[in-house]
DNA sequence: CGTCATTTTGAGGTATTTCAACGAAGGTGG
DNA sequence: CCACCTTCGTTGAAATACCTCAAAATGACG
């Protein structure tokens, strides 16, 4: 199916969340202890996709969890219409592919050429039920990714493009290689990707784009790079709602 | 603050969530053992609050997470302009309270008179620890409720009003007391929060509710009590998208 | 039964969607 | 290396649907 490599040769995979209890970063961090990674490593299979590579299909039957190590893979549904919705972006540290009922609840495809771990789900369990503090980790893991869920509702209930815009990309500065003050984002994904993200046609997005680049907050070098070039105006149109 | 009980009274908590696994159920099942229930009762207690309780402001220090066992709360966050967004209705059988930081990230309040199970975090924490097959069931759950929260996104891209509103009502479906073919359903929260859960304006919600009546699709028994008139023209406002 | 909050209704303004067409980019084969 | 083709992205103009503001009607509650 895909490139496969032997586990071994990294330290396992890693995830990203913000945990319940204080810690004073606002950066999220790494959850996993070396030995927590190995354990999973000792299950996981490394395996490189190219791009643009459908990982499964909304519907089918769910036998593998998968994490993302190096790329960005998006999840989405087809609706009735032919629309298609992204329900989210999977970067590094995230991870992807619990399903309901033994099936998926939606398909995946990769955007970049990606670096995935995959599970099986029934190892995965087995694991977790041995190992109480792991699987604890992946309960904020997935409380994390609740949350981000609920804000990403907040956007989505924006009336003007732009402000949604300005939210995705500070949204993409909390994910690497981005840091929080970053001032160049990458935008691996398509226009019809963020479009289909923001719940926005692909012309709104390009409009949005252009309105943002006229009025000097940000600029393209090229159509996958943007640059901030105003940062206090785009956190104003952030909180502008 | 509240009324509270000892929690002997009843089995405990009751978790309600589709699992990973196939079980060919449609329906959300109670996912905890009469064992595990007492477990958390155990750490848990039983507290009875009147309707349109503050239960919890956000980004206050979170020491509690709640259970929902009758009733119904709203989880929202209020918006710089002074606008509101419920991020999620609770039902019996939901979860809420988790923190990030050990701050809420939401305000709570009860929508009707209701009976929620408190429980210490710190207390959960270590009795997860302690149980992996109770925490297994609270992984469940919280993915239960990410994809909820997926779901939902895809109501909030909708264009028109009485498509969200429709959606919303076949949510409310999936809720104590429906079943998925009851044909009255009980609407215990205000119009002003059914809009700002679908991010609609508040005339918005009028005018779809009144346009659904007019058609004959519903209709009102009183204001808080719909009754499905024609189910297959509200099944086919849900799937036109 | 009176008061207050909630809900409904009306009219105009605004932003996005849709439809259509053009321009740019990337990949393939001659 | 160039031509060609397909996909993706940009731009323009009209239509649609909701939002906002304002006011009346209904219902809840003491």
């Amino acid at each position: 199916m895909f490139l496969s490599e032997r586990s071994m040769k990294r330290s396992g995979p890693s995830l990203r969340a913000v945990p319940f209890l204080q810690g004073d970063s606002t950066v999220p961090a790494e959850l996993l202890t070396p030995r927590q990674r190995r354990q999973l490593a000792a299950i996981a299979t490394r395996v490189r996709v190219p791009a643009r590579r459908l990982l499964y299909r909304e519907g089918a039957a769910a036998r593998w969890v998968f994490i993302c190590d190096e790329g960005v893979v998006k999840a989405f549904r087809e609706l009735p219409s032919g629309k298609r919705r992204v329900s989210s972006f999977l970067f590094p540290g995230d991870m992807f592919g619990l399903a309901e009922n033994g099936r998926y609840v939606s398909s995946a495809r990769t955007v970049t050429p990606a670096v995935l771990y995959r599970i099986r789900i029934d190892e995965l369990s087995a694991v977790l039920r041995r190992d109480p503090e792991l699987q604890f980790q992946i309960v904020i893991k997935v409380t994390h990714q609740l949350r981000e869920s609920h804000r990403r509702s907040i956007v989505l209930v924006r009336r003007d493009a732009a402000g949604r815009f300005a939210m995705f990309l500070v949204m993409l500065l909390q994910h690497p290689p981005c840091t929080p003050h970053s001032t160049t984002i990458p935008l691996p994904m398509s226009r019809s990707d963020i479009a289909d993200y923001l719940g926005l046609s692909l012309e709104a997005v390009s409009r949005a784009t252009r309105s943002l680049t006229r009025d000097g907050t940000i600029s393209f070098l090229d159509r996958h790079t943007v640059r901030i070039r105003n940062r206090a105006a785009l956190d104003r149109l952030v909180a502008a709602m």
